[in-house]
Parts: C-alpha cells; sequence; structure tokens
DNA sequence: AAGTTTTTGTACTAGTTGGTACAGAAATAA
DNA sequence: TTATTTCTGTACCAACTAGTACAAAAACTT
C-alpha cells in the first residue's frame, strides 16, 4: 500500500510515514500496556516518530487511542471475518478462546481483550473513552451475535438459545477467563472455564 | 477498640491513629480508584495522617497495598461468614451478584472485585504484587468453594456438579459481568448474565 | 532557484509522582 | 524536669508526565 498513492503530486516534502500504519503499531503498544501506562515517549519510540511530527498529525495522546479504538474494532471485524469464512462461525468463535489459551502457553501471558482492558481503565476517569468503548463494545457483541446466528442456521450450534444470549454468555465468560488469569486462577479453573466455554457453543 | 490496650504504658507520645483503621481507609480508596491512580498525597488525605507518620508506620506505597489486599481479604472473608449464617450459603453466594446490581442501580458504577482489578494493573508490571495477588485470589476460590459445597449439602443448591466447578464458573462469570459492565454493556446483556448467574446456583 | 511542506532536534513548560530530610511541637512515663 | 516517642509542617529531590515552541534540514513541485 503506497501512502503517498493519492498526493503523487502534492506540493512539499511528502510525508514519510502512514497514518493508519503509526496507528496500528500505537494500537499494539496500548493493547500490551493498557493506556494510562503507555507513555508518549514510549509510543513515539514504537511508532518511529517525533514529537513534532506527532502532534502535527494528532492532536493529543487521548485523540490517538480513540483512533486506536477505532482501528482495534476495525481489525478484530476483518479478522472474525476471515476464520468465518475460513473455518465456519462455530470454529471462528471457538478460535477467540483457543487463541486465548495459545497465547498463554506460548508467551505467559495473555492481554485479553483492548475493549475490556481501557473499558475498565477508562471507567471514572475518562469519560469521552469510556462513551467510545460502549459503543465498540456493544459494535462487537452485534458481530457474535451474528456469528452465533449463523452457525445456528448452519447446524454447527444445536443450542436453541436466542443468538444474543448465547454470544452475551460466551464473550463474558471468556472476559472472564483473562480476568481470572490475570489474577492467578490455577490450570484446573483455567481448563474447566475452557471446557465451559466450549460447551456453550455444542 | 482501643487502640491502646497493649502499650498503656509506653514510653513517650502514644501512637494517634490505628494502623489497622487507615489500611482500611487506604484499601477503600485503592478498591475505587486503582493502584497507579492511587497518588500517596490522595491516600493520606483519606488516611488523614502525614507523609512522616505514614513512612514511620510503612515503608512504600507498595507495602501498604500489599496490607490492603490482605484485609479486604479478611473483610470479604468476614462479611461472607455473616452472610452466611445469616441466609445461608447459597443466598450468600447470591448477594455477590445482587449486590453488585444494587451498587449499579444506586451509584451507577459499579468497583468490581479489588483483587480482579488489580490483578489486571498488576499484570506485568509489578510482579511481587501479582504474585500475592494470586495468592488471595486462590483462598478466595477455595471460600467460595466451601460455600457451594455446604450449599449442595444441605440440599439448597440441586446442580450436582463439583463445587470447585460451579464456584469457578460462578465467580468467573461474575467477574465477567463486571467487566461487561464498566465496558458499556447493554441493560439486556447485564440481566441475561445475572439470570445465568442465578441458573448455576439452582 | 524559489516556494512549500514535513521532517528532525533541542529546549522548554508546568504539573505530578513516590520518597527523603529535618525542625519543632505535643503527649506521655519516669 | 527530663527522656522518649509521635506528631505536624515545610522544604526538598529526581524522575516522569503531556504538551509547546522554534530553528533548521530535507524532500518535493513549479
Amino acid at each position: 500500500m503506497n501512502l503517498n498513492t493519492n498526493k503523487k503530486n502534492a506540493i512539499g516534502r511528502p510525508k514519510t510515514f502512514d497514518k493508519d500504519s503509526v496507528i496500528k503499531l500505537a494500537m499494539l503498544y496500548f493493547w500490551e500496556h493498557g493506556y494510562n501506562n503507555s507513555s508518549l515517549d514510549n509510543l513515539l519510540l514504537t511508532m518511529g516518530i517525533k514529537k513534532s511530527s506527532f502532534y502535527r498529525t494528532f492532536t493529543s495522546k487521548e485523540e490517538l487511542f480513540s483512533a486506536c479504538l477505532a482501528f482495534y474494532r476495525e481489525d478484530i471485524l476483518y479478522e472474525i471475518g476471515q476464520l468465518n469464512t475460513e473455518l465456519g462461525a462455530k470454529q471462528a468463535m471457538l478460535m477467540l478462546t483457543s487463541g486465548t489459551i495459545d497465547e498463554l502457553r506460548s508467551s505467559g501471558k495473555v492481554k485479553g481483550c483492548l475493549l475490556i482492558n481501557s473499558g475498565k481503565e477508562c471507567y471514572n476517569k475518562h469519560n469521552d473513552l469510556s462513551i467510545q468503548i460502549a459503543i465498540e463494545f456493544n459494535f462487537m457483541q452485534n458481530v457474535f451475535i451474528d456469528l452465533i446466528e449463523s452457525a445456528q442456521q448452519s447446524g454447527e450450534i444445536s443450542n436453541k438459545k436466542s443468538p444474543k444470549i448465547i454470544a452475551g454468555r460466551y464473550m463474558n465468560t471468556l472476559n472472564g477467563l483473562v480476568a481470572s488469569i490475570q489474577a492467578g486462577a490455577s490450570e484446573e479453573l483455567i481448563d474447566d472455564i475452557v471446557e465451559s466455554l466450549r460447551e456453550m457453543l455444542n
């Protein structure tokens, strides 16, 4: 993707970085370290741009994070879409769980969902961000509801509860699993919650 | 409780504050604001003591928080014990859910479990605290397992799954509920997760 | 070459952070 | 009164925070 495609004949020195690319890098850093624990200096290092360039492109750290939340939503949406066409809706949903466990086994840690992490972090403190997080969260819920619905229609899932209920409970349990892991849950507890997640999609 | 009971004849000016009392005040502040977002200055204000007195009693903010985590565990343990003798084990467990919903309805917010909140906050960043959180978390899990077991024996709960599994899933779902609320979940989603929590204890 | 735009680099601001140092007042026992 | 201990108050410290200001170099179009 050429970042100057639409500006081939622009006057002056051309931009040397793509806004979306640095947003993605920032998003990954935020995801790993959290909003408050991501200092602007560290973000600039991972984005590979200087402070002056940053403030020419973004108005504040908060606005950058806002862009990252939107990017995250789009990114997940794309990934889920890929998994859905490759493996089907049920397996796509199960990948959310197995991906978390794989991450834990390989790195010893789990990052969890950026929206859930940020929801906790911004709750009470960053009102504008909390409002956006709620919007993104509910958007994602609807994506998962559609997945469950199509898995029911294709017969992948025989559970007759409404897609809304299945999706809500599944995602809630998955988010609980991440919290439990991060609080130091035993292998035994983790394994059983994973089992309960699998049962939900039968 | 007289704080000088065991020091009636101590030489010098007697202590004017009780260590446990200020730990409790600090715990409540940490619980509401989180570890990183609780500045020492604000903690000192709520504890009602001066910096010099603080560092005479505690060695650091981290050590204070460690004491708060232990206090929290003991506090919850006592509260659960009270509910257990007053209402029985099943109702005591259900109170964890209804208390969360009551808190949401009356204040518009939920604090969640201090251990879960701190687990997320300290994960990757404060190793010593993470270790302690894991210990406290697993201690609490065992408390809930005992409650489920006694509720099964008394016939309050007819669910035949093992107490470990029921307690694990119940607490995991409750922690997920808090995360969902803080991320901006709809009333409908909240209501159904509460319903699923009730079903678990049938 | 001239004009335009984005880059880098350095320096700075004002506020907050956890923690230290120390003087002096207050409260007690002996 | 004296010794002892804890209290308050004030003044620091060094590190870090998000954000600003501005000069100069670099890369492009015309």
